[in-house]
RNA sequence: GCCGGAGUGGCGGAACAGGCAGACGCGUCGGUCUCAAACACCGAUGGGAGCAAUCCCGUGUGGGUUCGACCCCCUCCUCCGGCACCA
């Protein structure tokens, strides 16, 4: 819509234009999806669903408008979700911009109702730090709702309900020295005294006033402001003071907070500033506490003191104590608080599916009946952003009947979070063009849920976590039989600019890929991306290389190209492939000196063995590789069959031999690089297409090597290396090891400590130190 | 500050149930081809010493465990990502 608005046309033609360019040149890059599943997700046959799904959502009290301080961004005029405010800066993630609070009433997502089950990651092979993100985003804290009674001070603050407190450390409540509401607490006003109310007032519009980053600072010092009222401790019928402080957050937990300098970092702090007493009440056994010491953190050993009767329980017995007391005088008892909020929905600009709700002045609020779905979003509006929908403007969209009554109503006019269509869409992909509901359900009993699902890690707390939400919610509504939407999530990293920040136009750092698709043609450049490094880690965008895959796939095609007849080289004689003796390489071998052991081993099992046994292992590391996603170590291994069909040609090997690792190197190369592969193996006069052939299968015994090269070490240094035959007795190759003159070299003629042996593996003979 | 992830040649990166560090590719150097260049091909390429055989040093830092450590444990440093007074 931005885009839109910057360019003058219209949304629908950019984002349509768009598509048709994104299509164009995924087709040029050879991906593969089944076209006929394309959804559109601002396309009414699509969007009347993503409404329908919100009425369900509603008619289950999971969808709700609320008055609430939110966040707004002021450049793209739009309220946003929690979860789109970005950082310790708390920019809108859409542009960048500082966001700022306002008192707003919009529609909210219950997020918050499937808070613990969000939690319960037990069916999901995930990437760790994912999980980690979304327990630390839900945020969720154990502990005790405790009402603190108001101390009378005979003036009308009397008849004030108890405070009530949310706290992870009930052991504590005898170090309760005083109490903080956040400046926003309801009760403020009403527990301010008279002397201090000018003071109080003061303060409060002066946290108002503040932004929440020079709030939050946590380099500031901490401030606050005594409202001149007294509360009760409810165990030990302590008086302490009521202050107001902004370090105290309205949103969390009940707003009010006890406070108790020795055991919380920010309560001291917030003490010694303002001279609060600071009484110990958990201590190490045995240990007095050291008054001029910091705070004391929780720790597993640690005894209540000074705690009335809870004195000399454990912590973890003071709490369950402290808590059944608490809850058996009636005044509170065990809480769970949550850091996550509701998911707010509703958004103030026009490119976006509408929300089905009327207003009727009779009926109040009233979902649109599903029948009449889609609420069409009309083309012929204004839609500069003015921070109210545009959609308010339009006379013909705005006119509705109550579903009820059938009286005059007005239409809701914000429209829905881009992240609402992305929460379900998927769901869609099953079914299309179904016409009869969101889904077909045999449908969606045959595809979902998604088995392997990519995607980059920033949608951690986004759109991982509203899908989750979304489809817990229609399995409890009766649409879904299962619970997570991805099984498995693997993410992919992201290729930066050349400058190490993310490819955006207004740093001018984007790489087009269609300017090296036309240079070097699309297989190379596809080939380029899985090579430059690993899949999941990504990294600053550099073409340094994109020709080393271009030479390769010009070896290929050189290689594969001209069916090999009647080339005839010198063979060097091959040395007994059958029954090869166990020997040393180096120095043992006449005029093996500068050979390397992998010449050697092909020299001793024949060029065809050889490249037989190349072409077999490949099949099998390749595949373990794709399956892996490592897809830069699978090319460098087509890279070496390459070289090794070519070394195999160089030294004689016969044309089966060549023609297998030939067709070989084409099928396993053929989901990087379709189209060179498909005219290659059309060329050769394969059966079409090599995409619709078998993956290859990997002989065992075409595999294993006639001779197996043992590392030697002398103390864990590498001294020589042994070629021996897979099945040499373990007793022979130490006998082999020990013989061998690099290794006496280091042995200084005495007999060797012990001889480490794993088989297979390596020799390391230890020295007496 | 808290929670994650990562530090390997000139560069991208291999190798990680603890077992030959540097696969594969780029770049560089030398050579072949060419009138010349480009392309292509061949060879060399972690650092140091040596004519050589070979030896020493090397995976951010400093310790530790082990026959053996890029890999495990502890300390610190740097970079990237997330959260940010959540009581």
């Amino acid at each position: 819509e931005n885009a839109a608005i910057d360019r003058g046309i219209h949304p629908a033609d950019w984002t349509n234009a768009n598509i048709d360019r994104m299509r164009a040149q995924f087709r040029t890059m050879g991906a593969s999806w089944d076209w006929s599943r394309e959804v559109i997700a601002s396309d009414p046959a699509f969007y009347r669903w993503t409404q329908w799904l919100f009425l369900q959502l509603y008619r289950a009290g999971l969808a709700y408008k609320a008055m609430a301080p939110v966040d707004w961004c002021p450049k793209d005029m739009v309220v946003l979700a929690r979860e789109q405010v970005l950082g310790a800066e708390r920019t809108c993630w859409r542009c960048g911009t500082p966001v700022v609070k306002r008192d707003l009433e919009q529609w909210f997502l219950r997020i918050t109702r499937y808070a613990d089950e969000l939690l319960d990651f037990s069916q999901l092979d995930w990437p760790e730090p994912i999980l980690l993100m979304q327990t630390n985003w839900i945020g969720r804290s154990e502990g005790a709702e405790i009402d603190f009674p108001v101390a009378p001070n005979g003036a009308d603050t009397d008849a004030v309900a108890p405070i009530r407190v949310f706290t992870t450390r009930p052991d504590t409540i005898f170090g309760a020295t005083f109490m903080v509401l956040a400046p926003e607490h309801p009760l403020v006003a009403r527990l301010t005294i008279d002397d201090r109310r000018a003071e109080v007032e003061a303060y409060v519009a002066a946290a108002r006033r503040e932004t929440e980053i020079e709030r939050l600072s946590a380099e500031r010092e901490r401030s606050g402001i005594f409202i001149g009222s007294y509360a009760m401790n409810p165990l030990s019928g302590e008086r302490i003071p009521i202050w107001i402080a902004d370090y105290v957050l309205p949103g969390y937990g009940t707003g009010a907070i006890m406070g108790v300098p020795a055991h919380d970092e920010r309560d001291f702090d917030f003490a010694r500033r303002y001279e609060l007493p600071i009484r110990y009440v958990v201590a190490p056994r045995g240990v007095e506490p050291d008054p001029s010491a910091a705070f004391v953190a929780h720790t597993d050993d640690a005894v209540l003191i000074n705690s009335g009767a809870f004195t000399g329980m454990s912590a973890a017995e003071g709490i369950r104590a402290i808590i059944a007391q608490v809850a058996e005088q009636g005044m509170g008892g065990p809480a769970v608080s949550y850091k996550i909020r509701d998911w707010l929905v509703s958004r103030q600009r026009y490119w976006g599916a509408p929300i089905p709700i009327v207003y009727c002045d009779v009926h109040g609020p009233q979902p649109v009946p599903e029948l009449e779905l889609p609420v069409l979003l009309p083309r012929d509006v204004d839609f500069a952003p003015t921070g109210v929908s545009p959609l308010q403007s339009h006379a013909g969209f705005l006119a509705a009947t109550c579903p009820v009554g059938g009286e005059q109503a007005r239409r809701e006019t914000d429209t829905m979070d881009t992240f609402v269509d992305s929460s379900w869409y998927y769901l869609r992909y099953c079914s299309p063009r179904f016409e009869a509901g969101p889904w077909d359900p045999e449908a969606m009993r045959h595809w979902m849920p998604v088995n392997l699902y990519t995607g980059g890690a920033e949608h951690a707390v986004l759109h991982l976590l509203y899908s989750r939400f979304f489809v817990k919610a229609l399995r409890d509504l009766g649409h879904l039989e299962f619970d997570e939407p991805f099984m498995a999530l693997r993410n992919q990293g992201q290729i930066l600019g050349a400058d190490h920040h993310r490819m955006s136009k207004s740093r001018g750092n984007v790489v087009n890929p269609d300017e090296l698709v036309a240079r070097y043609g699309a297989d190379t450049v596809r080939l380029f991306l899985l090579f430059i490094g690993p899949w999941d880690q990504g990294g600053p965008w550099s073409p340094t290389g994109i020709e080393g895959v271009f030479r390769f796939l010009s070896r290929v095609w050189n290689l594969a190209q001209p069916p090999i007849t009647g080339s005839v080289r010198t063979v060097p004689a091959p040395i007994v492939p059958g029954m090869p003796p166990p020997r040393s390489i180096a120095g043992e071998i006449p005029g093996s000196g500068g050979t390397s052991a992998d010449d050697l081993l092909a020299l001793i099992e024949g060029s065809s063995r050889a490249l037989r046994r190349i072409t077999h292992q490949t099949i099998t590391a390749v595949t373990e590789d794709y399956e892996a996603l490592h897809f830069n170590t699978a090319v460098s291994k087509l890279m070496e069959l390459s070289n090794a069909i070519g070394d195999g040609l160089e030294a004689g090997a016969d044309d089966e031999a060549v023609q297998e690792a030939i067709d070989t190197l084409l099928l396993l190369l053929a989901p990087a690089a379709p189209h060179v592969t498909e005219e290659l193996w059309a060329h050769r006069g394969r059966p079409y297409s090599i995409h619709q052939q078998a993956w290859p299968v990997a002989d065992e015994n075409l595999a294993a090597a006639d001779l197996i090269e043992l590392p030697i070490q002398v103390d864990g240094k590498l001294r020589d290396r042994l070629l021996v035959a897979p099945d040499t007795s373990e007793a022979d190759i130490e006998r082999l090891a020990l013989a061998s003159v690099r290794v006496q070299a280091h042995l200084d003629g005495k007999p060797p400590a012990r001889v480490v042996h794993i088989p297979g593996r390596l020799v390391n003979v230890v020295t007496a130190r």
